[in-house]
RNA sequence: GCGCGCGUAGCUCAGCUGGAUAGAGUGUCGGCUUCCGAAGCCGAAAGCCGCAGGUUCGAAUCCUGCCGCGCGCACCA
């Protein structure tokens, strides 16, 4: 698991011929040269640098004596063409037909897989919205990083559940139904016909502020708000007592209105191109939740404290107390994690169970794992937390209460619009009507996604929407721009006639001997790099490691396309066959990658 | 107070399983379109890698302490 299962040819060819130079006293593996390559900082110095200073021990040698003996070591005729000394590394050139052939027919051919199946199953949770509440960007980190997450790990080789959890019972329910119920008349309880979702979402805003601003004026001595809070809270326990006990009347509309909010997050997931295999709700852990408590508390592992119940770990130092049960007798968020994580276990037979929570969450999923190990639960310890911190606007931290977000529904209007009218609208009548639309929300998407994986998971975003519309430089439509060019070029090479054949892709060393400039000896060494970049992503949870990877192929292909000594179309015979060979691989690579982190590349744009 | 995270170029961030002269985007300045897309390419200027110790042949990276900022810490989810 630790070492890629499956390392790119090119790669394991190049450690074999330095493995090969290697005095047997040095004590390494081939696989150990693999892990040791690394990139030369300078592409003129080599194609790959083998660092010799842990060698020095065992040979008892300097670093460059030993870089020196290994390269005059170096077997003939190999993938390494030549080596270069520089002090304590021995940097290699390899044979670019070689390379080529190793990296290339593959992903031109159309086989993309990573070849890799590991034979575990992982559970990623992710999303988790809450009905009666909108959607804002906040949310949407965590959808792309859940359904990033989802693609990586199922590109590496796992078995993936991809499942989602949505809360659809609890106070701030309550208090929508509250201010829905008794606050609205008939012709305001009637829903818009679009975005039903946020139109719940700002019921609930307000019944919110409104107990919040009473909650407040009493505080200063108010009787009259007092009063007011008071029958508020009466009257919304009374709500959630009747939804738990499913009384018909409340619960009918309780059905009708998270319904309204269910379709709308169907349509969020829909554009945004995410799936779901299981749906979890809330509403069907409640009532396991408290039978686990009660068969716990009986078998003394659980305890009582101040009328609450819970589980002492005290490995939480600073609250080692977590409550599962509150004094009313009615449980919490936690009481229904218990369920949950036994209920995934039991349904899917899965060997992880992942959460994708933001980062204020650590400390209830440390204890929720805790318990559950206390539980004499077995597969605990495959329980992880995947943390992430949180998005916010410029003027400060996101709050729907106080109405400082960007609501789903607006941010995809404002992208999409913007990028129709800035970069589409000049297609218009040359391309169909349903070509721009479905380019702007790829590209709307891809600006998105693109802006939301590619910063470390424990780096806080601040979502300036006039930045993220400005898509150049590390941006999404920059790596989509790329991909787009590869597909224009191939497009014209076919109108003129000339295709990739299959002798080239039969033959692709000897085609490929033709190529030598720069810019394609870099391109097909970064296309080289997917293959590890889609493990080390997948392997540490952290979709930016694959986003860095995409921008610098990206960075690759441009310099190719723009270079007049790399010219496609105007070649000819093995030069023009090879670099068709190129550009068909860079163009499977970009946009097999681009869909690892859940971007769509258009064929133009 | 305790716990977790962040602090790298003017700005936003990579790099952090220790290794070559610390990288990218943006901004600034200067170049490149008779030839596959200028949403592009090339170049320049720009950094006591928060501070102080320690480990090491070698530290942005590991350890310790400190400073600054953020988040979490029982009846919400």
């Amino acid at each position: 698991m630790d070492s890629t299962p499956n390392p790119s040819p090119l790669l394991a060819e190049v450690a074999a011929a330095i493995f090969a130079a290697l005095p047997s006293e040095a004590g390494l593996t081939a696989e150990d040269v693999v892990e040791m390559l690394e990139a030369p900082p300078k592409p003129d110095m080599g194609d790959f640098a083998f660092p010799c200073f842990r060698l020095a021990k065992a040979l008892r040698k300097a670093p460059p004596k030993i870089a020196a003996d290994i390269a005059a070591a170096l077997p003939a005729a190999s993938i390494v063409e030549s080596g270069q000394l520089a002090g304590p590394y021995l940097n290699v050139r390899v044979n670019l037909g070689k390379a080529a052939a190793l990296v290339l027919p593959n992903l031109a051919s159309g086989s993309t897989e990573l070849a890799v199946t590991r034979d575990e199953k992982v559970m990623v949770e992710y999303s988790q919205p809450n009905t009666h509440k909108a959607f804002h960007v906040g949310h949407l980190r965590n959808v792309c990083l859940g359904d990033a997450l989802v693609r990586l790990l199922r590109a590496d080789g796992y078995e993936v559940v991809a499942a989602n959890y949505l809360g659809d019972v609890g106070a701030h329910i309550a208090k929508c139904l509250w201010w829905f119920l008794d606050h609205l008349d008939e012709a305001g309880r009637q829903p818009p016909d679009r975005a039903r979702g946020e139109w719940l979402g700002e019921v609930y805003a307000t019944a919110s502020n409104q107990l919040t601003s009473w909650q407040e004026a009493a505080k200063g001595g108010d009787a009259d708000a007092a009063a007011k809070l008071a029958a508020a809270k009466v009257r919304t326990t009374e709500i959630l007592q009747k939804l738990e006990s499913g009384e018909p009347t409340i619960t009918a509309v309780w059905e009708k209105t998270r319904q309204w909010s269910l379709a709308e997050f169907d349509e969020i997931y829909d554009w945004c191109g995410v799936v779901f295999d299981r749906v979890f709700y809330e509403s069907e852990v409640g009532e396991p939740g408290l039978a686990i408590v009660a068969e716990y508390l009986e078998k003394g592992v659980f305890v009582e404290s101040e009328g609450a119940i819970g589980c002492i770990n005290e490995e939480v130092k600073h609250m080692p107390f977590f409550m599962l049960r509150k004094r009313d007798g009615t449980g919490l968020y936690s009481t229904k994690d218990l369920a949950l994580a036994r209920l995934k276990f039991e349904e899917y037979a899965i060997d992880r169970s992942i959460y994708v929570v933001d980062v204020r969450q650590s400390d209830h999923f440390a204890h929720v794992f805790l318990t559950l190990h206390k539980m004499g639960f077995a597969q605990a310890d495959l329980c992880e937390h995947v943390p992430y911190e949180m998005v916010e606007l410029p003027s400060g931290p996101m709050a729907a209460r106080t109405g400082t977000v960007i609501l789903f529904s607006e941010l995809r209007e404002r992208m999409v619009g913007h990028l129709t009218e800035n970069y589409l609208a000049k297609y218009r009548g040359d391309w169909p009507d349903e070509e721009i639309e479905t380019t702007a929300r790829q590209l709307a998407l891809g600006a998105i996604k693109y802006g939301m994986l590619n910063r470390d998971v424990n780096q806080k975003i601040i979502f300036d929407m006039e930045a993220w519309m400005a898509v150049e430089g590390d941006t999404g439509p920059f790596v989509q721009y790329s991909a787009a060019r590869t597909a224009s070029i191939l497009r014209k090479a076919a109108a003129k006639g000339l295709t990739l054949s299959e002798a080239t892709i039969a033959n692709a060393e000897t085609v490929a001997a033709s190529l030598d400039q720069p810019e394609e000896r870099a391109l097909v060494l970064r296309i080289a790099e997917l293959r590890g970049a889609v493990h080390q992503a997948a392997k540490t949870f952290r979709p930016n490691v694959m986003c860095t990877y995409l921008l610098e192929l990206a960075k690759s292909i441009n310099r190719f396309s723009n270079s007049k000594q790399c010219h496609v179309l105007s070649s000819e015979g093995d030069l023009l066959q090879a670099r068709l060979l190129l550009v068909t691989a860079a163009r499977a690579a970009i946009e097999w990658g681009l869909a690892r982190v859940g971007i769509e590349a258009p064929a133009r744009m």
